[in-house]
DNA sequence: CTCGCTAACGTTGACTACCA
DNA sequence: TGGTAGTCAACGTTAGCGAG
C-alpha cells in the first residue's frame, strides 16, 4: 500500500496510471459540512490485489495543483474508465461535467431489480458485504476526520481495501447485470412471455390488493383528521393554475422573463390548425413507445364491502400492508425488469404483436 | 452539504365498455 | 350510433430521501 505524500512521487503516479485502460477509484473528503476538500485519492488499476497492497493512497490535502494533474490527465481522458462508488459524489472534487468514461457502481446497483438483488439499501457496505459475501466491513473511519495530518493506521487501512472491495464490487455486478439484462436483438421473446404471464398472474392480485389498503387507508386517515400514523404518512401540496393569456399579457406588461417549453395537446394543436407550422414556432417531437399487455384480463371482481372510512380499522389495514408489501415488491420488479426486456426487444427485432 | 433518485400524484390521449 | 365513463401507459412536477 504504497501511501504518498511527496508531491514529485504523486506527479510520476499519476503519469503513470495516465497510461491505465480502466482504474478504480475513491476519495476521501475533508470537513464536508463546511469546507469540504479533497483529502486523499485511492487508486487501483490491479482488480486482482485482494489485500490492498496495489491500492496507491495519493495525499492532496491542500495540494491543489496535484488534485489538477490528476483530473487533467486522468479524469479528463476519455480512453481510461474510472469506476466508483456514488461518482457524482467524487465527481464534484474531480473534474466534474468534464470528467469522462465513468462507471458509477451505484448506478449499477440500483440498475438491477430488486428481485435479483434484494438489499435493503445500496450503501457500498451493503453491496460488500452481501456480494463478497464479507461479514462485517468496518465504516466507521468514513465519518472520521480526514483534516487531521498525520492520519492514523486505521484510516489508511480503510482508505486502501475501500478500493479493493470496490474492484471487487464491480466486478459482482457486471457479472449480475450481464446475466439479466441479455442483447435484446437475442432475447426469446416468448419465453419472457411465458414468464411475464406467469409473473403478472401471482403480481395481479397483490398489487390491486396494495392499491385497494392504500386507498382505504388514505380515506380513512381524512375521515379521521389523522395526518400521521404507525403505517402512513399524510401530507398535501396545492398546484397553482392561471389563465394562459392574462399571464402572457402579464409578463408582457411587467417586463417579466418567462420562457419555457409548452405540451402541445391534442386541444392546443386543434385550435392551432394551420399555425402549427409557422416557422416562428420551432416544434421539438418526442416520440414515445408505449407497452401494451395482450393476455386477456380476467374480470374485475365484484364490489367488496368496504366498512366507512371513519370506522375503518387502521392498525388491521396497515398490518395486511406490512405482510404483503415485502412479496409485491419483488414481484413489481420482476413485472418491470420484464417488460424493460420485452420492450427493448422488441424495438431491436422489429416486431409486431407478441403475447 | 449537494445532487440525483424515487414516490406520489396529476395530466394527457388512445382505447374499451357500456348504455340509450 | 354517439356519448360518456373508466382503464392504462407515458410523461411532468414536487417533496423528500439518501448516497458519500
Amino acid at each position: 500500500m504504497p501511501y504518498l505524500t511527496v508531491a514529485n512521487e504523486i506527479k510520476a503516479l499519476i503519469a503513470k496510471f495516465a497510461q491505465a485502460r480502466i482504474l478504480w477509484i475513491d476519495t476521501e473528503i475533508a470537513d464536508y459540512k463546511f469546507n469540504p476538500r479533497l483529502s486523499l485519492i485511492q487508486a487501483l488499476a490491479d482488480p486482482r490485489d485482494l489485500t490492498g497492497d496495489a491500492t496507491f493512497l495519493l495525499d492532496v490535502l491542500d495540494k491543489p495543483e496535484l488534485a489538477t494533474a490528476f483530473i487533467n490527465l486522468i479524469m479528463v481522458n476519455p480512453n481510461i474508465e474510472k469506476v466508483m462508488h456514488n461518482a457524482s459524489y467524487d465527481i464534484r472534487f474531480l473534474g466534474n461535467d468534464d470528467a469522462k468514461n465513468i462507471t458509477c457502481t451505484l448506478q449499477m446497483a440500483r440498475k438491477i431489480p430488486a428481485y435479483i438483488l434484494p438489499l435493503r439499501n445500496r450503501q457500498l457496505k451493503t453491496l460488500i458485504e452481501t456480494l463478497c459475501n464479507i461479514a462485517y466491513v468496518d465504516k466507521t473511519e468514513q465519518g472520521g476526520d480526514w483534516g487531521k495530518r498525520p492520519l492514523t493506521e486505521k484510516q489508511l487501512e480503510y482508505a486502501k481495501m475501500d478500493a479493493v472491495y470496490l474492484a471487487r464490487v464491480h466486478r459482482h455486478l457486471l457479472e449480475i447485470i450481464d446475466k439479466c439484462y441479455p442483447d435484446p436483438a437475442t432475447e426469446n421473446l416468448t419465453a419472457l412471455g411465458k414468464q411475464y404471464q406467469k409473473i403478472e398472474a401471482q403480481w395481479k392480485p397483490l398489487d390491486s390488493e396494495i392499491a385497494e389498503v392504500k386507498e382505504r387507508f388514505k380515506a380513512a386517515m381524512l375521515a379521521k383528521k389523522l395526518k400521521d400514523s404507525s403505517y402512513f404518512e399524510l401530507s398535501s401540496s396545492i398546484t397553482m393554475k392561471v389563465d394562459f393569456l392574462t399571464l402572457a399579457n402579464l409578463t408582457q406588461t411587467e417586463g417579466i422573463e418567462l420562457n419555457f417549453p409548452v405540451t402541445l395537446t391534442k386541444e392546443i394543436q386543434k385550435q392551432l390548425g394551420q399555425l402549427i407550422s409557422h416557422p416562428s414556432l420551432q416544434v421539438e417531437d418526442i416520440a414515445s413507445w408505449r407497452l401494451t399487455s395482450n393476455i386477456q384480463q380476467w374480470r374485475k371482481s365484484t364490489k367488496k364491502i368496504v366498512p366507512e372510512p371513519a370506522s375503518e380499522d387502521l392498525i388491521a389495514l396497515g398490518e395486511r400492508y406490512k405482510e404483503i408489501l415485502p412479496e409485491w415488491k419483488l414481484l413489481d420488479s420482476e413485472i418491470e425488469h420484464l417488460k424493460e426486456r420485452v420492450k427493448k426487444a422488441m424495438l431491436v427485432q422489429n416486431q409486431g404483436n407478441t403475447p
